[in-house]
DNA sequence: TATGAATGAGAGTTCATTCAT
DNA sequence: TATGAATGAACTCTCATTCAT
């Protein structure tokens, strides 16, 4: 009943691409507030103001259809995080810019954060591994910087193991603050990018200088 | 079919308390590799050996099945994580044997830590909250131990905001990490325990020397 | 697969006011013959020439569908009775119509009497008090004339409570007379009125003219 | 936990008659109050002190509980009714002392005069046809008593059918007004049978002095 | 293009009923 | 005698999905 009518009163035929962002729009809200599950196709049709048939001509299945929202997310996600480093920077100077982008689009797509944090990897394969291959670059992606970083030093006991457990390490915090931020809507992203930066990399840097914790 | 029987092939009458473990050790198992939704009561039964009408007479209904899976191991977690600590230690070592029995506890557990971890945050209350509960007492028992440390030194430009922040991060450095040890089984739980402290403590130890990153 | 097709196979598609009907005809007609409980959806469903969800989607639930039945046939019924009384005449004519509208429709539509009359009172709120509601406005309607009756007289020793008790007794004599009416088919229904009236008004007359048995 | 045990705390053994009973006291409770499906062997058991096997052991199943109840209160209301009447009576005399004891057990027994009139004829056969049967009985020896009083005045143009007809009418006026004092409680049984009497008996007479209502 | 009408398939849940002790 | 433990069988209800127009 809410659909965009023209003046003659018949329902707005938009182009095909237009009406697809508007059924993935509802879907990620429908998908993030009440899960995978629990979201039914006839609320996501409503939502997206548009008949049921439409979203299974234009998305081809439920599955398809929460595919498509994934792979939108993360693929925005990837963008931001990874798409806007310049990689004449210094390794720290790149983490920075990529952890204040990433909890800036957070803060500001939570339900998009929610389908790829929460939902996707409940729900096993394809979708778990949908967004496990996004999580895959950013890792490899920080764990890039801290090789970088290692061997600017010339310090080299670390192996390719290590560093990619340091790296899993830097990016599970990561999200967790992100989930933190969430509840902080006050906290500004470039704050909570401030926070990781001193919690890991100066972590690292001691790391990387031989003092090692030890039981 | 599949019921345990006796040398006289008569079905095995079991006490209550003990089909109920029986249950809680299927369900934990059929949630954790189909998910909340995808596993069906008909599977659970079977996998623990009993009819259908039993897991309803002992457990409730599917919710309150998975929602005492998910008390009983995050039970279980708690108790490894805090419950064996011995509080006249140095903050350090105290981390240090929280961590440790918490990796071991996930190594042998993976289906327990998939439960909490992956499922009950996918599918809203009142199981998100129950686990967000056992996660919270985690964060309060590292922010304190990280507060310890900060006030041992006389350190103190840190708020108790600042503390949680540290904490949450800590704690998601962990969660990333039991994930990432899941995918390696040959890895010792104490290295990985070990990974963490020399990630996040050393980390915690510049800051409180003053060394602080800037963009 | 029963469902009506026309001539080239497919499916008929009717509009939902008219499944509706047709739902609640099979309703009523299973209801009648085996028992709330014991009529399941899906005899229902395969009566009406439709699927199971389509029942669902039209009528909401097996209790609201039962609901649905009850207040139909209340509705036809307390149409016939009270609704084609002409207020100008004598209240023994009034009464006449009534019955006679009421014997007729009972002996046309039995299920329909059975469900009301044998089926509703038997299974509780909310369907009991739907039918208690419309049997207590024929009491009323029933209670009225006899107190015109008696004040038309002039005699006016009965109470409220003595004229509703009268009437209660000329229903219960009016319901049993149906069921009886039931088990003989060639029995006309004016003549069952008939013998009503002359059973119950009669009766009136000669305690309104103050013979009164006494033990 | 409340069933009765004796001073070495074992349970009472009850002599097989004694338990039989407190059993269909309790199915005639539940079947009165929840209906007959509704009503489940459990709650039944519970009620009754005794564990559910040993309902089965006694009673049969619970068709066979529901059958022995009405054949119990069946009994007991036609003994009530038909069981004092001395036959030497006049015949108004002996439906006046018959209805008093009717009225009197209805209302000292309201849950078993449910199971009779309200549940019995609406789960089908056997249950209904038990009911009926005790019904028919008391209406034949209604017509017995009317027909007794046609005769004695030598009118005659009455058939059976006819004083079939009026004994249905009169039985059914009856339990309208059984129905009817179950909710005025402070109405005394005698009250209610003098009603019926001047109600029936009254209107009966008229007919025998040939004063007939017509359209 | 767009949709109201319709369904196949399967889930959770609840009993009456019966073993095995 | 008496019962805690256990189940077969059904039933209500819900969706993702597809016709027919």
């Amino acid at each position: 009943m809410d659909r965009v009518r023209n003046v003659t009163g018949k329902t707005k035929r938009l182009p095909r691409y237009v009406r697809e962002q508007q059924m993935l729009d509802a879907a990620v809200q429908m998908f993030a507030r009440r899960g995978y599950h629990a979201a039914s196709m006839d609320e996501v049709a409503e939502l997206a103001g548009v008949s049921k048939p439409m979203v299974y001509l234009y998305l081809g299945s439920k599955e398809e259809l929460f595919l498509a929202c994934i792979r939108r997310e993360a693929g925005r996600l990837l963008d931001a995080f990874a798409g806007q480093v310049n990689q004449a920077d210094a390794p720290d100077q790149q983490l920075w810019h990529a952890l204040r982008a990433f909890f800036v689009l957070v803060a500001e797509n939570r339900d998009s954060w929610r389908v790829l944090h929460q939902q996707a990897p409940a729900h096993g394969e394809p979708f778990a591994g949908e967004v496990a291959a996004m999580r895959t670059a950013i890792i490899a992606f920080a764990a890039d910087l801290i090789d970088q970083n290692i061997r600017s030093r010339g310090v080299s006991e670390a192996t390719e193991h290590d560093v990619s457990a340091l790296a899993h390490a830097l990016v599970g915090a990561g999200e967790s603050l992100a989930d933190w931020a969430t509840e902080h809507p006050d906290e500004d992203p470039a704050t909570t990018a401030r926070r990781l930066m001193n919690f890991a990399w100066m972590g690292l840097d001691n790391l990387l200088h031989g003092s090692i914790w030890r039981p």
